[in-house]
DNA sequence: ATAGGAAATGAATTCCATTATCACTTGAAA
DNA sequence: TTTCAAGTGATAATGGAATTCATTTCCTAT
């Protein structure tokens, strides 16, 4: 996980931005929740409870760049909050948003032939828009 | 479009909610701009440029209530607004957003298989990001 | 090392889309 | 018509995000 900030170290630096504690506390957090759809308050939160004290501003700052540096993507669900999450330069994915529990599914974007019809199978999800976001019902949810 | 009207005031009857003159002239700006992405505000002001005092909590309160109907489709988009078209149950469509000017351009989904390469063809649209939503640059911004 | 200056930060404020509140009005069922 | 739940409108409240600006910090050149 060194390497990983290394990693990261090295865009910031390689697009000539300093590398200062709080984007630093904040690829901390990034990392240890690694997988987690994070919204920018979630991180103010965590760094918070870990005694730093970064403000809320920065942390809107330093996730839009880092998006800018392609470190994070954000994504844009149903509701009014930006969701972050680590790109992962290989595994790709994509998002069923439950419109009954709000629960969000990833799922890998192998194929596109028989596309929904894989994903409505595998999740047990009841797809009822297809606006490309998929929407619907997931197993728990849906009668 | 008369009948059109009348096809959705039966969708409201029919649910049970009443016909009031709010809604109908909500109809009828969303039919005189159909193939249009309108925000909440833009139904507001073309109200009022018409004449028509409609509360902006009510051309809410309307819009949230013809999704549930299936009337309309809300549409979010990279910013903070919502969109709102008028459901097709037919030529179902997705949005290609371009980061640069902002252009919604609209595609079929006919086919799935070759899907990216053909949009790409088609539109001549760089596509730089793959989450679904189809992000990048179309080709009046693409170098 | 250190001084200088640009970049970055934090607290507070502002912005803006949307939602909630609540007294008043209206559509339609009886 | 009368009745009254449903609907409306003005305004305030909310909440996420952006902006402002004075202060601080990182880094380069000396």
């Amino acid at each position: 996980m060194s390497s990983r900030i290394k990693e990261i170290e090295n865009k910031l630096v390689h697009a000539k931005f300093k590398l200062t504690t709080p984007r630093r506390l904040i690829m901390e957090i990034l990392l240890e929740n690694e997988g987690d759809h994070l919204t920018a308050e979630d991180i103010h939160n965590r760094l918070r409870e870990k005694g730093h004290q970064v403000g809320l501003a920065t942390v809107y700052r330093t996730l839009e760049l880092f998006c800018e540096l392609d470190i994070l993507s954000r994504l844009n669900f149903e509701d009014a909050s930006s969701y972050y999450e680590l790109e992962e330069q290989d595994q790709h994915h994509h998002h069923l948003i439950c419109l009954s529990c709000n629960k969000i599914i990833e799922f890998s974007d192998e194929l596109l032939e028989d596309f929904m019809e894989s994903i409505e199978k595998k999740y047990g999800f009841e797809v009822t828009d297809h606006k490309i976001k998929y929407l619907g019902y997931c197993s728990d949810c849906h009668d």
